[in-house]
RNA sequence: GGUCGGUUAACCGAGUGGCUAGGUAGCGGUCUGCAAAACCGUUUACGGCGGUUCGAAUCCGCCACCGACCUCCA
Protein backbone atom coordinates (compact mmCIF):
# COMPACT_ATOMS: atom_id res chain seq x y z
CA UNK A 1 0.00 0.00 0.00
CA UNK A 2 1.31 3.20 -0.97
CA UNK A 3 0.55 6.97 -0.05
CA UNK A 4 2.22 10.39 -0.66
CA UNK A 5 0.93 11.45 2.75
CA UNK A 6 3.16 14.32 4.51
CA UNK A 7 1.80 14.89 7.91
CA UNK A 8 3.62 17.63 10.00
CA UNK A 9 5.38 16.02 13.26
CA UNK A 10 5.26 18.07 16.08
CA UNK A 11 8.40 16.42 17.46
CA UNK A 12 10.62 16.88 14.88
CA UNK A 13 9.04 20.59 13.66
CA UNK A 14 9.05 19.10 9.90
CA UNK A 15 6.58 17.62 7.65
CA UNK A 16 7.33 14.21 7.33
CA UNK A 17 6.56 11.45 4.85
CA UNK A 18 3.80 9.16 6.43
CA UNK A 19 5.18 5.38 6.76
CA UNK A 20 2.90 3.16 8.54
CA UNK A 21 4.70 0.89 10.95
CA UNK A 22 2.70 -2.27 9.87
CA UNK A 23 0.59 -1.44 6.61
CA UNK A 24 -2.24 -1.56 5.96
CA UNK A 25 -2.91 -0.79 9.59
CA UNK A 26 -2.76 2.47 10.90
CA UNK A 27 -3.34 3.27 14.49
CA UNK A 28 -4.00 6.83 16.07
CA UNK A 29 -4.69 7.52 19.59
CA UNK A 30 -6.41 10.79 19.92
CA UNK A 31 -6.67 12.69 23.48
CA UNK A 32 -10.42 13.43 24.00
CA UNK A 33 -12.06 15.19 26.44
CA UNK A 34 -12.24 15.36 30.04
CA UNK A 35 -16.52 14.53 30.57
CA UNK A 36 -17.36 17.32 33.35
CA UNK A 37 -19.35 20.15 31.33
CA UNK A 38 -21.14 20.34 28.03
CA UNK A 39 -19.00 20.37 24.93
CA UNK A 40 -18.05 23.62 23.33
CA UNK A 41 -16.87 24.95 19.86
CA UNK A 42 -13.22 24.70 20.54
CA UNK A 43 -13.50 20.44 21.20
CA UNK A 44 -15.04 20.51 17.94
CA UNK A 45 -11.25 21.61 16.35
CA UNK A 46 -9.54 18.21 17.52
CA UNK A 47 -12.91 16.17 16.75
CA UNK A 48 -12.73 17.36 13.48
CA UNK A 49 -9.55 17.12 12.57
CA UNK A 50 -8.46 13.56 13.55
CA UNK A 51 -11.85 12.57 11.90
CA UNK A 52 -10.79 14.12 8.51
CA UNK A 53 -7.62 12.01 9.00
CA UNK A 54 -9.41 8.85 9.68
CA UNK A 55 -11.80 9.42 6.92
CA UNK A 56 -8.65 10.07 4.89
CA UNK A 57 -6.40 6.96 5.24
CA UNK A 58 -9.54 4.61 5.39
CA UNK A 59 -9.82 6.39 1.93
CA UNK A 60 -6.56 5.32 1.50
CA UNK A 61 -7.39 1.97 2.04
CA UNK A 62 -5.74 1.58 5.26
CA UNK A 63 -7.20 -0.36 8.17
CA UNK A 64 -7.17 2.57 10.67
CA UNK A 65 -7.84 2.04 14.79
CA UNK A 66 -8.46 5.16 15.87
CA UNK A 67 -8.69 4.97 19.41
CA UNK A 68 -10.01 8.39 21.07
CA UNK A 69 -9.87 8.35 25.21
CA UNK A 70 -12.69 9.97 27.73
CA UNK A 71 -11.27 11.03 30.86
CA UNK A 72 -13.49 10.31 33.70
CA UNK A 73 -10.87 10.59 36.76
CA UNK A 74 -7.30 11.92 37.91
CA UNK A 75 -8.21 15.22 36.02
CA UNK A 76 -7.43 17.61 38.85
CA UNK A 77 -8.32 21.41 39.20
CA UNK A 78 -4.38 22.32 39.96
CA UNK A 79 -1.85 19.69 39.19
CA UNK A 80 0.60 22.19 40.15
CA UNK A 81 -0.78 22.52 44.25
CA UNK A 82 -1.36 18.44 44.52
CA UNK A 83 -4.53 19.55 46.27
CA UNK A 84 -6.55 20.23 43.78
CA UNK A 85 -9.90 18.37 43.71
CA UNK A 86 -11.13 15.91 40.87
CA UNK A 87 -12.87 17.87 37.66
CA UNK A 88 -15.64 14.89 37.90
CA UNK A 89 -16.05 14.60 41.63
CA UNK A 90 -16.58 18.48 42.15
CA UNK A 91 -19.63 19.14 39.64
CA UNK A 92 -20.41 15.80 41.14
CA UNK A 93 -20.70 17.43 44.68
CA UNK A 94 -22.35 20.85 42.75
CA UNK A 95 -25.27 18.86 40.94
CA UNK A 96 -25.65 16.16 44.12
CA UNK A 97 -25.25 12.98 42.07
CA UNK A 98 -22.69 10.12 42.00
CA UNK A 99 -19.45 10.55 39.78
CA UNK A 100 -20.06 8.38 37.00
CA UNK A 101 -23.25 9.71 36.88
CA UNK A 102 -21.32 13.27 36.02
CA UNK A 103 -19.56 11.23 33.23
CA UNK A 104 -22.44 9.58 31.62
CA UNK A 105 -24.53 12.58 31.59
CA UNK A 106 -21.64 14.77 29.41
CA UNK A 107 -20.38 11.54 27.73
CA UNK A 108 -23.87 11.35 26.02
CA UNK A 109 -23.86 14.71 25.32
CA UNK A 110 -20.30 14.56 23.77
CA UNK A 111 -21.49 11.82 21.68
CA UNK A 112 -24.32 13.65 20.49
CA UNK A 113 -22.44 16.50 19.44
CA UNK A 114 -20.00 14.24 17.79
CA UNK A 115 -22.92 12.82 15.92
CA UNK A 116 -24.40 16.12 14.72
CA UNK A 117 -20.84 17.40 13.48
CA UNK A 118 -20.85 14.26 11.72
CA UNK A 119 -17.94 12.76 12.58
CA UNK A 120 -17.13 9.19 12.95
CA UNK A 121 -17.47 7.05 15.92
CA UNK A 122 -13.34 5.86 17.21
CA UNK A 123 -12.88 2.07 16.91
CA UNK A 124 -12.03 2.37 20.43
CA UNK A 125 -13.33 4.86 23.01
CA UNK A 126 -11.46 3.72 26.14
CA UNK A 127 -12.38 5.09 30.13
CA UNK A 128 -9.54 6.36 32.29
CA UNK A 129 -11.64 4.47 35.13
CA UNK A 130 -11.80 0.85 33.30
CA UNK A 131 -8.21 0.85 33.64
CA UNK A 132 -7.29 1.16 36.89
CA UNK A 133 -5.22 -2.17 36.64
CA UNK A 134 -3.61 -1.04 33.40
CA UNK A 135 -2.55 1.94 34.81
CA UNK A 136 -1.35 0.03 38.32
CA UNK A 137 0.80 -2.28 36.16
CA UNK A 138 2.31 0.77 34.43
CA UNK A 139 3.22 2.31 37.66
CA UNK A 140 4.69 -0.62 39.08
CA UNK A 141 7.04 -1.14 35.90
CA UNK A 142 8.21 2.43 36.67
CA UNK A 143 8.64 1.69 40.23
CA UNK A 144 10.77 -1.36 39.24
CA UNK A 145 12.85 0.44 36.54
CA UNK A 146 13.42 3.32 38.85
CA UNK A 147 11.68 6.21 37.60
CA UNK A 148 8.75 6.23 40.01
CA UNK A 149 8.69 6.57 43.64
CA UNK A 150 6.66 6.23 46.23
CA UNK A 151 6.07 8.91 48.82
CA UNK A 152 3.43 8.69 51.61
CA UNK A 153 1.12 6.26 49.66
CA UNK A 154 1.30 8.75 46.52
CA UNK A 155 3.62 7.78 43.43
CA UNK A 156 5.48 10.32 41.52
CA UNK A 157 7.74 10.27 38.17
CA UNK A 158 11.41 11.50 38.86
CA UNK A 159 12.20 13.57 35.99
CA UNK A 160 15.64 14.55 36.93
CA UNK A 161 16.34 10.90 36.81
CA UNK A 162 14.65 10.34 33.66
CA UNK A 163 16.47 13.33 31.90
CA UNK A 164 20.27 11.62 32.58
CA UNK A 165 19.16 8.99 30.08
CA UNK A 166 16.63 11.13 28.31
CA UNK A 167 15.60 14.04 27.45
CA UNK A 168 12.40 15.36 29.23
CA UNK A 169 11.07 18.73 27.31
CA UNK A 170 11.71 17.27 24.07
CA UNK A 171 8.22 17.79 22.76
CA UNK A 172 7.70 21.14 24.03
CA UNK A 173 10.84 22.48 23.83
CA UNK A 174 11.50 22.50 27.09
CA UNK A 175 14.92 22.75 28.83
CA UNK A 176 14.61 20.99 32.64
CA UNK A 177 17.63 23.20 34.14
CA UNK A 178 14.75 26.27 32.92
CA UNK A 179 11.78 24.07 34.04
CA UNK A 180 13.61 24.32 37.32
CA UNK A 181 14.36 27.95 37.59
CA UNK A 182 11.16 28.86 36.83
CA UNK A 183 8.95 26.82 38.87
CA UNK A 184 7.23 28.21 41.69
CA UNK A 185 7.56 27.32 45.13
CA UNK A 186 4.70 26.33 45.75
CA UNK A 187 3.58 24.87 49.56
CA UNK A 188 1.91 21.13 49.25
CA UNK A 189 4.57 19.93 47.22
CA UNK A 190 6.43 18.18 49.94
CA UNK A 191 6.36 14.86 48.61
CA UNK A 192 7.55 15.34 45.63
CA UNK A 193 11.27 15.30 45.12
CA UNK A 194 11.39 18.35 42.54
CA UNK A 195 8.42 20.43 42.03
CA UNK A 196 7.97 19.08 38.38
CA UNK A 197 7.53 15.91 39.25
CA UNK A 198 4.52 14.37 38.77
CA UNK A 199 1.85 12.25 39.84
CA UNK A 200 1.63 8.27 38.61
CA UNK A 201 -0.75 7.71 41.86
CA UNK A 202 -2.38 9.91 44.19
CA UNK A 203 -3.38 9.00 47.51
CA UNK A 204 -7.15 9.31 48.36
CA UNK A 205 -7.87 12.16 51.36
CA UNK A 206 -11.04 10.79 53.57
CA UNK A 207 -13.66 12.92 51.68
CA UNK A 208 -12.64 11.93 48.04
CA UNK A 209 -15.31 9.47 46.16
CA UNK A 210 -13.67 8.19 43.10
CA UNK A 211 -11.12 5.49 44.83
CA UNK A 212 -9.52 2.18 44.23
CA UNK A 213 -7.35 0.14 46.10
CA UNK A 214 -3.24 -0.14 44.79
CA UNK A 215 0.06 -1.80 46.38
CA UNK A 216 0.58 2.05 47.88
CA UNK A 217 -2.56 3.36 48.98
CA UNK A 218 -6.46 3.86 48.33
CA UNK A 219 -6.57 6.37 45.72
CA UNK A 220 -6.56 7.33 42.07
CA UNK A 221 -4.05 7.71 38.86
CA UNK A 222 -2.82 10.56 37.74
CA UNK A 223 -3.79 12.14 35.05
CA UNK A 224 -1.11 11.53 32.53
CA UNK A 225 -0.90 8.18 32.77
CA UNK A 226 -4.61 6.99 31.33
CA UNK A 227 -3.15 7.62 27.93
CA UNK A 228 0.17 6.15 27.98
CA UNK A 229 -1.56 3.05 30.20
CA UNK A 230 -4.73 2.83 27.56
CA UNK A 231 -2.50 3.23 24.08
CA UNK A 232 -0.36 0.34 24.97
CA UNK A 233 -3.05 -1.71 25.39
CA UNK A 234 -4.77 -1.05 22.44
CA UNK A 235 -2.15 0.14 19.57
CA UNK A 236 1.09 -1.65 21.25
CA UNK A 237 4.55 -0.33 22.09
CA UNK A 238 4.59 1.40 19.34
CA UNK A 239 2.00 3.17 17.28
CA UNK A 240 1.59 5.55 14.59
CA UNK A 241 0.16 8.69 15.19
CA UNK A 242 -0.64 10.62 18.34
CA UNK A 243 -3.06 13.68 18.42
CA UNK A 244 -4.75 16.02 20.35
CA UNK A 245 -4.72 20.19 21.51
CA UNK A 246 -1.88 22.09 20.90
CA UNK A 247 -2.43 23.22 24.73
CA UNK A 248 -2.16 19.70 25.89
CA UNK A 249 1.57 19.31 23.87
CA UNK A 250 2.99 20.65 28.03
CA UNK A 251 2.50 19.02 30.44
CA UNK A 252 0.61 16.51 29.26
CA UNK A 253 2.02 15.09 26.36
CA UNK A 254 5.30 15.87 27.51
CA UNK A 255 5.22 13.60 30.70
CA UNK A 256 3.05 10.53 28.36
CA UNK A 257 6.63 10.63 26.19
CA UNK A 258 7.97 9.99 29.78
CA UNK A 259 6.27 8.01 30.70
CA UNK A 260 5.83 5.66 28.35
CA UNK A 261 9.59 6.04 27.38
CA UNK A 262 10.70 4.95 30.65
CA UNK A 263 8.30 2.26 30.46
CA UNK A 264 9.20 0.61 27.57
CA UNK A 265 12.80 1.68 27.21
CA UNK A 266 11.87 3.28 23.74
CA UNK A 267 9.96 6.02 21.54
CA UNK A 268 6.47 5.12 21.69
CA UNK A 269 4.79 7.31 19.32
CA UNK A 270 5.99 7.80 15.75
CA UNK A 271 3.87 11.32 14.50
CA UNK A 272 2.86 13.47 17.00
CA UNK A 273 0.07 15.95 15.54
CA UNK A 274 -1.08 19.25 17.35
CA UNK A 275 -4.39 21.36 16.17
CA UNK A 276 -4.07 24.84 17.14
CA UNK A 277 -7.03 26.35 19.24
CA UNK A 278 -10.49 28.01 18.09
CA UNK A 279 -10.24 32.07 19.35
CA UNK A 280 -13.01 34.18 20.29
CA UNK A 281 -11.64 38.05 19.72
CA UNK A 282 -7.90 36.66 19.25
CA UNK A 283 -8.02 34.53 22.26
CA UNK A 284 -8.09 31.02 23.02
CA UNK A 285 -11.74 29.68 23.68
CA UNK A 286 -11.29 28.03 26.88
CA UNK A 287 -13.52 26.31 30.07
CA UNK A 288 -11.02 27.64 32.38
CA UNK A 289 -11.52 31.35 31.11
CA UNK A 290 -14.76 31.12 30.57
CA UNK A 291 -15.27 32.61 26.90
CA UNK A 292 -16.51 29.54 25.07
CA UNK A 293 -19.79 29.13 23.44
CA UNK A 294 -21.23 25.47 23.54
CA UNK A 295 -22.21 23.24 20.67
CA UNK A 296 -26.09 23.08 22.03
CA UNK A 297 -25.57 27.00 21.94
CA UNK A 298 -24.05 27.47 18.49
CA UNK A 299 -27.11 24.64 16.97
CA UNK A 300 -30.05 26.41 18.78
CA UNK A 301 -28.27 30.62 18.49
CA UNK A 302 -29.44 30.53 22.73
CA UNK A 303 -26.07 32.70 23.53
CA UNK A 304 -25.92 36.40 24.42
CA UNK A 305 -23.00 36.95 21.86
CA UNK A 306 -24.45 34.87 18.64
CA UNK A 307 -26.66 36.39 16.41
CA UNK A 308 -28.55 33.27 14.98
CA UNK A 309 -28.17 29.70 15.01
CA UNK A 310 -25.37 28.01 12.90
CA UNK A 311 -25.74 24.20 11.85
CA UNK A 312 -23.84 21.62 12.15
CA UNK A 313 -22.26 21.73 9.30
CA UNK A 314 -21.90 24.96 8.80
CA UNK A 315 -19.24 25.09 11.96
CA UNK A 316 -17.93 21.79 10.04
CA UNK A 317 -17.55 23.71 7.29
CA UNK A 318 -16.04 26.54 8.92
CA UNK A 319 -12.92 24.97 10.76
CA UNK A 320 -12.18 22.89 7.52
CA UNK A 321 -11.86 26.28 6.15
CA UNK A 322 -8.73 27.44 8.16
CA UNK A 323 -5.55 24.55 8.18
CA UNK A 324 -5.64 22.62 11.33
CA UNK A 325 -2.42 23.87 12.82
CA UNK A 326 -3.37 27.51 12.46
CA UNK A 327 -5.81 29.57 15.14
CA UNK A 328 -9.46 30.18 13.66
CA UNK A 329 -10.75 33.10 15.08
CA UNK A 330 -14.92 32.95 15.85
CA UNK A 331 -17.27 35.87 14.68
CA UNK A 332 -20.65 35.71 13.32
CA UNK A 333 -19.34 37.33 10.36
CA UNK A 334 -17.06 34.46 9.79
CA UNK A 335 -20.12 31.96 10.70
CA UNK A 336 -22.32 33.62 8.06
CA UNK A 337 -19.76 33.85 5.78
CA UNK A 338 -19.05 30.02 6.24
CA UNK A 339 -22.99 28.83 6.19
CA UNK A 340 -23.33 30.89 2.74
CA UNK A 341 -20.17 29.24 0.93
CA UNK A 342 -21.41 25.21 2.27
CA UNK A 343 -24.83 26.43 0.78
CA UNK A 344 -23.18 27.08 -2.57
CA UNK A 345 -21.69 23.88 -2.03
CA UNK A 346 -24.59 21.63 -1.48
CA UNK A 347 -26.57 23.94 -3.90
CA UNK A 348 -23.96 23.07 -6.55
CA UNK A 349 -23.80 19.51 -6.24
CA UNK A 350 -27.44 19.39 -6.22
CA UNK A 351 -26.90 20.76 -9.42
CA UNK A 352 -24.72 18.72 -10.14
CA UNK A 353 -27.00 15.49 -10.60
CA UNK A 354 -29.59 17.41 -12.58
CA UNK A 355 -26.57 18.06 -15.81
CA UNK A 356 -26.86 17.11 -18.97
CA UNK A 357 -23.60 16.03 -20.54
CA UNK A 358 -22.59 17.55 -24.11
CA UNK A 359 -20.47 15.73 -26.94
CA UNK A 360 -16.99 17.47 -25.64
CA UNK A 361 -15.89 19.15 -23.04
CA UNK A 362 -14.28 22.17 -21.21
CA UNK A 363 -12.97 21.08 -18.11
CA UNK A 364 -10.26 18.73 -16.69
CA UNK A 365 -11.58 16.29 -14.16
CA UNK A 366 -8.80 14.57 -14.13
CA UNK A 367 -6.45 17.55 -12.72
CA UNK A 368 -9.00 18.90 -10.42
CA UNK A 369 -8.79 15.58 -8.91
CA UNK A 370 -5.18 15.61 -8.70
CA UNK A 371 -5.33 18.41 -7.26
CA UNK A 372 -7.70 17.71 -4.20
CA UNK A 373 -5.26 14.93 -3.13
CA UNK A 374 -2.26 17.26 -3.47
CA UNK A 375 -3.57 19.01 -0.85
CA UNK A 376 -5.02 16.38 0.99
CA UNK A 377 -1.31 15.30 1.21
CA UNK A 378 0.38 18.34 2.33
CA UNK A 379 -0.70 17.64 5.75
CA UNK A 380 -4.23 17.69 5.39
CA UNK A 381 -4.73 21.19 3.90
CA UNK A 382 -8.54 21.14 3.52
CA UNK A 383 -8.92 24.91 3.25
CA UNK A 384 -7.31 24.47 -0.27
CA UNK A 385 -9.20 21.60 -0.84
CA UNK A 386 -12.47 23.19 -0.41
CA UNK A 387 -11.10 26.40 -2.68
CA UNK A 388 -10.43 23.31 -5.84
CA UNK A 389 -13.74 22.21 -5.03
CA UNK A 390 -15.34 26.13 -5.57
CA UNK A 391 -13.60 25.99 -8.77
CA UNK A 392 -15.94 22.96 -9.56
CA UNK A 393 -18.85 24.79 -8.29
CA UNK A 394 -17.94 27.24 -10.67
CA UNK A 395 -17.91 25.30 -13.37
CA UNK A 396 -20.37 23.35 -12.49
CA UNK A 397 -22.69 26.44 -12.31
CA UNK A 398 -21.48 27.55 -15.54
CA UNK A 399 -22.63 24.45 -17.53
CA UNK A 400 -26.13 25.34 -15.96
CA UNK A 401 -26.19 28.49 -18.05
CA UNK A 402 -24.86 27.22 -20.86
CA UNK A 403 -21.14 29.19 -21.08
CA UNK A 404 -18.94 26.32 -20.32
CA UNK A 405 -19.36 21.74 -21.16
CA UNK A 406 -19.27 18.59 -19.91
CA UNK A 407 -19.42 15.01 -21.40
CA UNK A 408 -20.77 12.29 -20.69
CA UNK A 409 -17.93 10.49 -18.27
CA UNK A 410 -16.58 13.64 -17.07
CA UNK A 411 -19.72 14.28 -16.01
CA UNK A 412 -19.94 10.80 -13.92
CA UNK A 413 -16.26 11.47 -12.86
CA UNK A 414 -17.48 14.68 -11.59
CA UNK A 415 -20.27 13.20 -9.21
CA UNK A 416 -17.51 10.42 -8.08
CA UNK A 417 -15.14 13.72 -7.32
CA UNK A 418 -17.61 15.35 -4.90
CA UNK A 419 -18.74 12.53 -3.53
CA UNK A 420 -15.82 11.50 -2.61
CA UNK A 421 -14.30 14.51 -1.12
CA UNK A 422 -16.76 16.43 -0.17
CA UNK A 423 -19.40 13.64 1.37
CA UNK A 424 -16.67 11.02 2.05
CA UNK A 425 -13.60 12.71 3.04
CA UNK A 426 -14.46 15.98 4.17
CA UNK A 427 -17.25 14.48 6.06
CA UNK A 428 -19.88 17.23 4.87
CA UNK A 429 -23.73 16.20 4.64
CA UNK A 430 -26.52 18.01 3.12
CA UNK A 431 -28.67 19.10 5.83
CA UNK A 432 -32.04 20.38 3.60
CA UNK A 433 -33.05 16.65 3.55
CA UNK A 434 -35.13 14.62 5.25
CA UNK A 435 -37.49 17.34 7.07
CA UNK A 436 -41.12 15.80 7.45
CA UNK A 437 -44.12 15.83 4.79
CA UNK A 438 -41.69 16.67 2.07
CA UNK A 439 -43.94 15.06 -0.24
CA UNK A 440 -46.93 16.50 0.89
CA UNK A 441 -45.17 20.14 0.24
CA UNK A 442 -44.03 19.16 -2.79
CA UNK A 443 -47.25 18.65 -4.22
CA UNK A 444 -48.69 21.94 -2.74
CA UNK A 445 -45.68 24.12 -3.85
CA UNK A 446 -46.55 22.53 -7.41
CA UNK A 447 -50.23 23.67 -7.27
CA UNK A 448 -48.91 27.61 -5.87
CA UNK A 449 -46.23 27.61 -8.61
CA UNK A 450 -48.40 26.79 -11.08
CA UNK A 451 -51.06 29.55 -10.29
CA UNK A 452 -48.33 32.58 -9.90
CA UNK A 453 -47.47 31.06 -13.30
CA UNK A 454 -51.07 31.40 -14.47
CA UNK A 455 -50.97 35.23 -12.97
CA UNK A 456 -47.85 36.06 -14.58
CA UNK A 457 -48.99 35.06 -17.96
CA UNK A 458 -52.20 37.18 -17.75
CA UNK A 459 -49.42 39.71 -16.46
CA UNK A 460 -51.36 40.31 -13.00
CA UNK A 461 -47.62 40.99 -11.57
CA UNK A 462 -49.53 42.27 -8.56
CA UNK A 463 -51.26 38.74 -7.78
CA UNK A 464 -47.49 36.69 -8.59
CA UNK A 465 -45.61 38.91 -6.50
CA UNK A 466 -47.95 38.66 -3.38
CA UNK A 467 -47.60 35.00 -4.00
CA UNK A 468 -43.92 35.39 -3.68
CA UNK A 469 -43.77 37.72 -0.60
CA UNK A 470 -45.93 35.23 0.91
CA UNK A 471 -43.77 32.53 0.52
CA UNK A 472 -40.76 34.53 1.56
CA UNK A 473 -42.16 35.47 4.70
CA UNK A 474 -42.29 31.68 5.57
CA UNK A 475 -38.77 31.10 4.35
CA UNK A 476 -39.87 30.19 0.41
CA UNK A 477 -37.58 31.85 -2.39
CA UNK A 478 -39.37 31.23 -5.31
CA UNK A 479 -36.15 31.54 -8.59
CA UNK A 480 -37.22 32.29 -11.72
CA UNK A 481 -35.45 30.46 -14.03
CA UNK A 482 -34.60 31.03 -17.72
CA UNK A 483 -36.84 27.95 -19.41
CA UNK A 484 -39.93 29.21 -17.27
CA UNK A 485 -39.67 26.56 -14.95
CA UNK A 486 -39.43 27.86 -11.63
CA UNK A 487 -37.61 26.30 -8.82
CA UNK A 488 -38.08 26.91 -4.73
CA UNK A 489 -36.31 26.12 -1.71
CA UNK A 490 -37.24 26.76 1.77
CA UNK A 491 -34.63 28.26 3.92
CA UNK A 492 -33.12 25.98 6.72
CA UNK A 493 -34.89 26.09 10.20
C1' G B 1 10.25 36.86 33.19
C1' G B 2 11.35 32.13 29.98
C1' U B 3 10.07 29.21 25.51
C1' C B 4 7.41 29.12 21.01
C1' G B 5 4.17 30.98 17.30
C1' G B 6 1.52 34.74 14.69
C1' U B 7 0.61 39.85 12.22
C1' U B 8 -2.19 38.80 4.51
C1' A B 9 -7.29 43.29 1.69
C1' A B 10 -14.23 44.97 5.00
C1' C B 11 -14.41 39.75 7.59
C1' C B 12 -12.66 34.47 7.80
C1' G B 13 -8.51 32.35 5.72
C1' A B 14 -4.58 29.72 1.93
C1' G B 15 0.09 30.75 0.17
C1' U B 16 7.20 30.61 1.36
C1' G B 17 11.69 33.86 -3.64
C1' G B 18 8.94 35.70 -9.87
C1' C B 19 2.54 32.67 -11.87
C1' U B 20 -4.64 37.16 -8.98
C1' A B 21 -5.93 30.55 -3.45
C1' G B 22 -10.93 30.19 -1.89
C1' G B 23 -15.41 31.63 0.87
C1' U B 24 -18.34 35.94 2.61
C1' A B 25 -19.31 41.12 2.02
C1' G B 26 -19.05 45.65 -1.46
C1' C B 27 -19.23 47.81 -6.43
C1' G B 28 -20.36 47.43 -11.88
C1' G B 29 -22.49 44.34 -15.67
C1' U B 30 -25.28 39.98 -18.14
C1' C B 31 -29.97 37.61 -17.48
C1' U B 32 -35.05 39.03 -15.66
C1' G B 33 -41.63 42.55 -15.91
C1' C B 34 -39.37 42.98 -10.90
C1' A B 35 -36.71 39.98 -7.47
C1' A B 36 -33.66 35.86 -6.21
C1' A B 37 -30.01 32.61 -7.96
C1' A B 38 -26.16 32.06 -11.34
C1' C B 39 -22.36 33.93 -14.50
C1' C B 40 -18.72 37.86 -16.02
C1' G B 41 -15.79 41.98 -14.45
C1' U B 42 -13.90 44.65 -10.27
C1' U B 43 -12.06 47.85 -5.45
C1' U B 44 -9.34 47.84 -0.60
C1' A B 45 -3.21 43.22 0.98
C1' C B 46 0.89 41.21 2.62
C1' G B 47 2.58 45.21 10.82
C1' G B 48 7.04 48.96 10.60
C1' C B 49 12.23 49.92 9.31
C1' G B 50 16.63 48.09 7.21
C1' G B 51 19.37 44.09 4.54
C1' U B 52 20.27 39.81 0.87
C1' U B 53 18.62 39.21 -4.38
C1' C B 54 17.87 40.81 -11.21
C1' G B 55 13.33 40.10 -8.25
C1' A B 56 10.79 39.44 -1.28
C1' A B 57 4.17 38.80 1.44
C1' U B 58 7.81 34.71 1.07
C1' C B 59 14.91 34.63 3.21
C1' C B 60 17.94 37.55 7.25
C1' G B 61 18.22 41.43 11.23
C1' C B 62 15.96 44.97 14.45
C1' C B 63 11.42 47.12 16.34
C1' A B 64 6.09 47.20 17.39
C1' C B 65 1.74 44.65 18.45
C1' C B 66 -1.15 40.03 19.35
C1' G B 67 -1.39 35.14 21.13
C1' A B 68 -0.10 30.12 23.10
C1' C B 69 2.53 27.31 26.77
C1' C B 70 5.20 27.69 31.53
C1' U B 71 -1.50 25.65 36.84
C1' C B 72 -6.23 23.10 34.34
C1' C B 73 -7.66 23.37 29.18
C1' A B 74 -9.31 20.42 22.80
Amino acid sequence: MQNNLFIYNSLSKKKEAFKPIHPPFVGIYVCGPTVYSDTHLGHSRPAITFDLLFRYLTHLGYKVRYVRNITDVGHLENETLGEGEDRIEKKARQEQIEPMEVVQKYVNAYHKNMEQLNTLSPSIEPRAAGHIIEQIELIKTLIKSGYGYESNGSVYFDILKYNEKYRYGKLSGRVLDELMSNTRNIEGQEEKRNSFDFALWKKASPEHLMRWPSPWSVGFPGWHLECSAMSIKYLGEEFDIHGGGIDLQFPHHECEIAQSTAALGKESVHYWMHNNMITINGQKMARSIGNFITLDQLFSGDHPALQQAYSPMTIRFFILQAHYRSTIDFSNEALQAAEKGFQKLMKAIESLKKLKPSDSSTIDVIKLKEKCYEALDDDLNSPIVLSHLFEGVRFINSVLDGSEKIDASGLESLKTLFNTFVFEILGLKDESAGIGDEKLTGELMKIIIDLRQTAKNRKEFEVSDKIRKELNNLGITIKDRKDGTPEWEKAPL
